[in-house]
DNA sequence: TCTGAATGTCAAGTATATTTTACAAATTTC
DNA sequence: GAAATTTGTAAAATATACTTGACATTCAGA
């Protein structure tokens, strides 16, 4: 399933995926993989994204179907 | 760092890590080293643990150091 | 005390997250 | 419309999350 906040948490801060990735240190085909879905990052790759884009771990990582 | 949230969560339901373990359906050394710290553990797993104690991602995995 | 349940930890193996390299398609910019 | 940037994607290699099995320690209850 597509992670369409991070998408558009990214294009609200106007970075390409591969600017995303170097303010996380790990690749562009990374971060393509996660906005992409069907993807399982570790806790602290999420953290670090949150971090880069001003958002929390449930404004990008947490589906209401989850609950 | 030791993750206290989630090991207070766990204490609030009368959980042990092996009934936790098997409700994320991952092993009890697991839970102990999530609980321990210096561990990154994967994002779909810490949904699965706070749908096991009802919490969210910000309440067990979010530090207010990270903001 | 003794027993059992819960936890900490370690070593070796397996599964999978992430990287690197690479190419094509789509989008933007001039 | 060509050139540059962005994105999708794939295969092979590497790093690391997670498992299994095992043993020691702690602590509550009989």
């Amino acid at each position: 399933m597509k992670n369409l906040k991070l998408k558009s948490a990214r294009a609200a801060k106007d970075l390409s995926q591969e600017q995303l990735a170097d303010l996380c240190n790990v690749s562009r085909q990374t971060i393509s993989a996660i906005e992409k879905g069907d993807y399982n990052p570790t806790i602290n790759l999420c953290i670090a994204i949150c971090k880069a884009l001003g958002k929390t771990l449930d404004e990008l990582f947490w589906n209401e179907d989850n609950e």
